[in-house]
RNA sequence: CGGGGCGUAGCGCAGCCUGGUUAGCGCGCCAGUUUUGGGUACUGGAGGCCCCCGGUUCGAAUCCGGGCGCCCCGACCA
């Protein structure tokens, strides 16, 4: 993409209405713009770095075995008046009357709607287990939107949901969910520390919440210091092995959530314990037949009985998701993006645009990158120097190759690594090689 | 929902208290000059229902009433 043709309004100071870091620099990069309170447009930028992760995701739900669906954001009164929770939730949840005067609601969430799916067409115990997930947009009617996307009131979620035929079976799910969370935090480039977690209106008895800890994070949370060095990914199984073994672990590192963290029954010493601030990303749930049951989720079991099936549901907020990394990753100058969901690259800087040499030099990178399938944003605006450097550090791609006159004479470019500031001076071709072989 | 704040050009703000020429400033934007190596220049220019409605007044961005919107703190929530 050419700079001088993209869709890419940044600020050079900061708006007032963003108070923390993610959000300032959301709105600086030209990633969103607020259509109202808690409701946020995703511009070019933005939008890209969303379908990133939106594919890491995706990917890490289909190795786990779940298979994505869509349901509608839309949803009617009926569905929830089964699971009795239509009169529970509360405001937070956005009620619509249609033209002929049915209820209906914006979706908080989708139990009620997968388990009516799941229940239409699956009869015997022969189809379970079965896993099945989406990522779609959820409204809930914060009463105080802030932080930007970070809790907003529509954002995107992915939302999975188990169906097994007993508590054994059940516990493996969440397990399978449990390790997919962990890959697919890592792969974003963030540490996320699974605590246990109060359940809240979704109810059940074994959950957790995967959080990054970050000083500007919603959530206080209490972990034990090892979980500060933990590579959890260094020794984690494969799908097909029994997960209890590296669940027991991993559980069995003490990290809870401040609802749920008893400070006067603390099962550390004061020495082991961290007390921090963290946001969350994701929340797992296993909540047997809560839903199953009202809703009349059941398949014939093994001996001829109907049984309810035994649920969980799973969720990480793909849009907070975006708020979140730029929190854990950036510097005074803006946005580092961990290169698994850079929105490009490679920032392609011409520090002499209309100069021949310069002008050609870029013109064949930029040709070449793009054949070798590395994205690439090309800075080809007749800006001076600074102005580029600025933006290109602003919105943190990972590769800054700069070509100016001096280096084009001397038959090198220059290549700098947004995270560490590294520079150094290589061949167009080193470039290339360098560029396409990550 | 309680408490606080704000609404003036795309963004950041001044002006309002104490009403009175064509409503200012910085950034951005446009045109030209500059061809620039790490946030750097010069000249000129465009751009305003001063949130909305009503009132007071000879006269309202400014005072008064009502409404709407946005932000912050709290309670609440993923």
């Amino acid at each position: 993409m050419r700079l001088s043709a993209y869709f890419l309004p940044t600020l050079k100071e900061n708006p007032t209405e963003a108070q923390i870091v993610s959000h300032r620099l959301m709105l600086r990069a030209g990633m969103i713009r607020q259509t109202t309170a808690g409701i946020y447009s995703w511009l070019p930028l933005g939008n890209r770095v969303l379908k990133k992760i939106e594919q890491i995701v995706r990917e890490e739900q289909d190795a786990a075995g779940a298979q994505e669906v869509l349901t509608p954001t839309i949803q009617p009164a009926e569905l929830w008046r089964e699971s009795g929770r239509y009169d529970d939730y509360g405001k937070e949840m956005l009620r619509i009357v249609d033209r002929h005067e049915r209820e209906m609601l914006y979706g908080p969430t989708a139990e009620e709607v997968m388990t009516a799916i799941f229940r239409d067409d699956i009869k015997s115990y022969r189809n379970l287990p079965k896993m099945i997930y989406q990522i779609q947009w959820k409204f809930r009617d914060e009463i105080r939107p802030r932080f930007g996307v970070m809790r907003g009131r529509e954002f995107l979620m992915k939302d999975a949901y188990s169906f097994d035929l007993d508590p054994t079976s059940a516990r493996r799910s969440y397990q399978k969910m449990f390790l997919a969370y962990l890959r697919t935090f890592a792969r974003l480039g963030l540490k996320a520390i699974p605590m246990q977690a109060d359940t809240g209106p979704i109810g059940g008895d074994l959950s957790h919440e995967f959080i990054i800890l970050a000083d500007t994070g919603e959530s206080g949370v209490f972990c034990d210091k090892r979980w500060l060095e933990l590579d959890v990914n260094a020794e984690a199984p494969s799908y097909e092995d029994d997960l209890e073994p590296f669940f027991g672990k991993l559980t069995g590192i003490y990290a809870a959530t401040d609802e749920k963290h008893d400070a006067a029954n603390s099962p550390l010493p004061a020495d082991q314990l961290v007390e921090r601030r963290g946001i969350e990303v994701g929340h797992i749930f296993n909540f047997g037949t809560k839903y199953s049951k009202p809703m009349n989720a059941v398949v014939m079991g093994p001996n001829g009985d109907n049984v309810a099936v035994e649920m969980g549901s799973y969720g990480i907020g793909v849009s907070r998701l975006v708020g979140a990394i730029i929190e854990a990753s950036h510097d005074d100058n803006g946005i580092i993006w961990p290169e698994s969901v850079a929105p490009f690259k490679v920032g392609l800087i011409n520090l002499k645009v209309g100069d021949t040499e310069c002008d050609k030099v870029c013109a064949d990178l930029y040709d070449d990158l793009r054949t070798a399938g590395v994205d690439v944003l090309y800075d080809d605006r007749d800006e001076r120097p600074g102005v580029k450097f600025a933006a290109m550090d602003l919105i943190g791609l990972p590769w800054h190759l700069v070509v100016g006159p001096k280096g084009v004479k001397a038959g090198v470019v220059e290549l700098k690594n947004r995270k560490t500031g590294e520079r150094i001076e290589l061949s167009k071709d080193s470039a290339l090689d360098k560029l396409t072989q990550r």
